[in-house]
RNA sequence: GGGUGACUGGCGCAAUGGCAGCGCAUCGGACUCUUAAUCCGUUGGUUCUGGGUUCGAAUCCCAGGUCACCCA
């Protein structure tokens, strides 16, 4: 039978419920409990035995399995599964007054996939499962689309991101995930807010992106007549906050870069952003560790984790290395020692860093050679601490090495998870180093933007000492929920649209820019 | 951007270049303790799309689409 009889076959289900009195999209149904709170409430009571507690319960069918006389549902609702014991004399009793056949038309007319309401009392069956022996059902919300296979379910990896819904259905462990995730965001809010942190919402739409390298997306506002840009970070507002007198401030939100689509890259992603002034980068790196630390406690319970089958250890405090002496420990190459760049594209090309020869900078060779020879091996938390001034241009010059700044990076799992810094607060070094970023924006450099003169000012009126740090969101849930990719923990992931011949798609005044 | 692979009823999967099939679900029937219920019967296909080779294509070739994995 087809996808289309099967819905036909419902429709008409649907149209004999109303003929019956039935509406087949309620409006309501009282519930009293849910499943997982019953199996903990009666886990002791034995095969066979009933308790006359009346409870009221709602949910999908899962499964059917009926009997002339008797049938067994199985229903899930958000906490798990309990199964219903439909007994024809019972039913047939206790809804004598609204519809003399109950049974023959639950046998009839439900199916797999329909929201049940069901009110009855408990009973354990002679075969042990926990049930609810229904007196009343309804059938709140007749589905017309047959679920999965019952028994090996949704796997096919492009129809489970395309119809999330599906997934949720029929893969408890997809509900799991991101039940944590709700947590862990809910968890991070607590630990600062109990802080004294507080969160504050800043623009989407930006006249300049910035705050990040990264190329932004571009949309247009039709009264104003002008192109805005989703923010790529939200850092130049946040700073604009401290400036503005609030020393503790946060954004947990979204943010958006046109760039590629991986296993862990979204085009649109969740990073908090916290500011803290008075401190600095060393203050930082004890709060990210805690904010890392707190949700895995809440939520997990442990601290020593698994990772895609890696042994992950999250105990404080986590190892702090500098870049210079990491880049050291892993090719033998010493930074501080070269006397030219010549001499140092020379070695690196001989330790076999890739494109060493097109390095500006010495900042960014010894980048280079961190991203191409370190950060893979950096497993367990790890935080690598001042970095180049060339890459990092709104971070504080460090107070005793020069040419670095006091930047660390949070790294688990052979991935940066965490950005943070002691923010630069000298506006006339800022300015300099924003236009050096114009520059390069005006010599064809997609990631790189202008000046954010408003930023400049703000920082003319001055900033306190403050160290910043960014997080991503949907990396440490990958960690803590042991998921391989991005997709699945970000609910609704950017999948190209299908494209159908039959339904040439109709693309009145398209614009391509 | 490059490479490799996948795509077949609603779902999960078969099919040496030779009649497109199986399980679940559906539909009809039997059944008062099932757990993927069981038993009997039944319907359902543009094999991702478009071309090509061939007497004959799910299968081989070309182009395109979507997804996955690896690389940049």
């Amino acid at each position: 039978m087809s996808s289309d009889d099967i819905r036909g076959t419902r429709l008409e289900k649907a149209s004999q419920l109303r003929e019956l009195g039935f509406n087949p999209y309620a409006y309501r149904w009282e519930v009293t409990h849910h499943a997982a709170t019953l199996q903990a409430a009666y886990a002791d009571l034995a095969p066979g035995e009933e308790v006359e507690t009346q409870v009221s319960v709602a949910g999908r069918v899962m499964n059917r399995r009926v009997f002339g006389k008797l049938a067994f549902f199985t229903l899930q609702d958000e906490t798990g599964t309990i199964q219903l014991y439909l007994d024809k004399g019972k039913i047939e009793a206790g809804m004598a007054d609204v519809d003399a056949d109950a049974f023959a038309h639950l046998k009839q007319l439900s199916d797999a996939g329909d929201i049940f309401g069901a009110k009855g009392t408990i009973k354990r069956t002679e075969k042990g499962e926990l049930s609810v022996s229904v007196s009343q059902y309804a059938i709140l919300t007749k589905s017309l689309q047959p679920l999965p296979d019952k028994w090996h379910g949704l796997t096919d990896v492009e129809k489970r991101y395309r119809q999330r819904y599906v997934d949720l259905i029929v893969n408890p462990e997809v509900r799991e995930t991101f039940r944590r995730r709700a947590l862990i965001t809910a968890a991070i809010r607590r630990y600062l807010s109990d802080r004294n942190f507080i969160e504050i919402e800043t623009p989407v739409l930006q006249s300049e992106a910035g705050g990040a390298d990264a190329r932004p997306f571009v949309t247009y506002h039709n009264t104003l007549e002008m192109d805005l840009y989703l923010r790529i970070a939200t850092e130049l507002h946040l700073k604009r906050l401290v400036v503005g007198g609030f020393e503790k401030v946060f954004e947990l939100g979204r943010v958006f870069r046109n760039e590629g689509i991986s296993t862990r890259h979204n085009p649109e992603f969740t990073t908090i952003e916290v500011y803290w002034a008075y401190g600095d980068y060393h203050d930082m790196m004890t709060l990210t560790e805690e904010l890392v630390t707190y949700p895995a406690t809440e939520v997990l319970d442990t601290l020593k984790i698994s990772y895609q089958g890696q042994d992950i250890d999250l105990t404080p405090p986590w190892r702090r290395v500098t870049m210079h002496d990491a880049v050291l420990e892993q090719t033998g190459l010493d930074f501080t020692a070269f006397q030219t760049l010549e001499d140092a594209k020379a070695a690196a090309k001989a330790a076999g860093i890739v494109g060493a020869e097109n390095c500006a900078s010495m900042g960014h060779l010894l980048n280079e050679a961190f991203e191409q020879k370190v950060e893979a091996t950096l497993i367990q938390p790890t935080f690598v601490t001042d970095y180049p001034v060339e890459i990092s241009p709104l971070a504080k010059p460090h107070r005793s090495k020069p040419g670095l700044v006091e930047r660390f990076e949070l790294f688990m799992v052979g991935r940066e998870t965490a950005n943070g810094f002691s923010e630069l607060t000298d506006p006339v070094d800022q300015r300099d180093r924003l236009e050096a970023q114009a520059a390069r924006k005006a010599a064809g450099d997609l990631e790189a933007h202008s000046v954010d003169q408003d930023f400049i000012m703000a920082l003319e009126y001055g900033m306190p000492p403050t160290v910043g740090m960014g997080m991503g969101i949907d990396r440490l849930v990958m960690v803590l929920t042991d998921s391989a990719s991005i997709r699945d923990v970000i609910a609704f992931p950017l999948l190209k649209p299908e494209r159908h011949e039959e339904k040439p798609e109709e693309k009145p005044g398209e614009e391509d820019k």
